[in-house]
DNA sequence: CTATTTTTTGACCGCACGGTAAAAACGTAG
DNA sequence: CTACGTTTTTACCGTGCGGTCAAAAAATAG
């Protein structure tokens, strides 16, 4: 029984439910990179998993439950690419060295993902203009932020960065690096590892220490 | 008669429908800044000017047509903003700063319109994902990236500024200045003067020539 | 084979949207 | 006051949306 399920809270899901969440999951983030959010309606989603429109409310209570499921996916799966990626770097100028390039290489990689996310995070509001992504924001904000700004602050502490205000570096970072993909709509055939190592040097120079000997 | 307008070319427009597409465009940018693009609705804007929706396509044959008036509305007064603060500078890293500052105060105090504007940017697609936007598209990343380029092209040969893309330094530069509009809504009380500073500095060291004397 | 549970569908609903047509209100010149 | 052109409203359409409900179809269990 489906309500025995929600009543203990257990997640006793069936194969095929695990099955079809995951490929409507999937549809949707096809659909969103592909239309942006607002077009991408249930009808258009189930068209693409090859199921009618109301199946979906057997599996997902309500639209926002899908899209926030596509949210949690998404951001968990680039979490594990970053976390995978970031192994331990000597100094905090390699650090962000790394923290660049594995940024670029997982946008260039997850194209979908990428333009569905920044679809939702834009466009996921309230009935008011309000977004209904505060745990996102916070994230795009915050969470992603902070590592970025932890190690700059290292950095300017062991006196290998110079003088610069943490939080507009980390935004600058955060801003060029976002920017890739709405550049990567318009021009497809962008060098993203040029794009990547002139980041690096760029924000070389800006982070770098002049007073050095 | 309105065909004879409409069939001649000529805008003989009256004094009030004149004022009534100014009004509707001024209501269609505070609802598309509030709301977003696709809650904006025809109703909506109505309502924001004491109007009945009917009313509006009197003055707008569609939707549409009023959208590409705002975008039309929101970029004249941008570039005729930019083009005041603009005046002549010496050398090319005094135009960059002076590029970065006049960005970042016109963001400031027309935020309103930058959010519609980066709304519409967004949102206004075909019923495929495409957007609708080609001359604006060209505008961000062409018209808006060229004068940009120009400098840092200009700094590079006089040996002002150092090695570096100037496609990829222009875009972050330009993505590090439309990154504010987000953060205004998430944060409205960001310093926008020390922000500039920041750029401004950031900037400076980013494009400075290593090997000056 | 049958009974039961899980999964999917077909038929709807109410709603808000962009848009149309015709009539009513308004302003103004003769 | 009247006639005429301008502006706005009232009354509608058709469409697609998210969502509901009961019945049908697939699986699964006994």
């Amino acid at each position: 029984m489906r309500s025995k399920n929600r009543a203990s809270g257990k997640q006793e899901r069936t194969f095929i439910e695990e099955a079809r969440r995951a490929q409507l999951v999937e549809c949707a983030i096809e659909a969103i990179a592909e239309l942006g959010l607002h077009r991408a309606s249930l009808a258009e989603i189930a068209r693409r998993a090859g199921i009618t429109k109301q199946a979906i409310f057997y599996h997902f209570a309500t639209r926002d439950a899908l899209i926030h499921e596509v949210l949690a996916v998404v951001t968990r799966q680039g979490a594990e690419f970053m976390a995978e990626r970031s192994r331990r770097q000597p100094t905090p100028a390699d650090e962000l060295r790394a923290y660049i390039e594995a940024n670029v290489e997982y946008i260039g990689s997850h194209r979908d993902r990428v333009r569905a996310l920044v679809s939702i995070a834009m466009n996921f509001t309230d009935e008011d203009g309000r977004s209904r992504l505060l745990p996102l924001d916070a994230s795009v904000y915050g969470d992603s932020l902070a590592p970025l700004q932890d190690i700059l602050r290292r950095g300017q502490e062991q006196g290998q960065f110079g003088e610069f205000t943490p939080r507009t570096m980390a935004m600058t970072i955060r801003a060029a690096i976002d920017a890739i993909g709405p550049q990567l709509s318009a021009l497809p055939e962008l060098d993203l590892d040029g794009y990547a190592r002139d980041l690096v040097q760029l924000f070389g120079r800006a982070t770098a220490n002049d007073e050095r000997a």
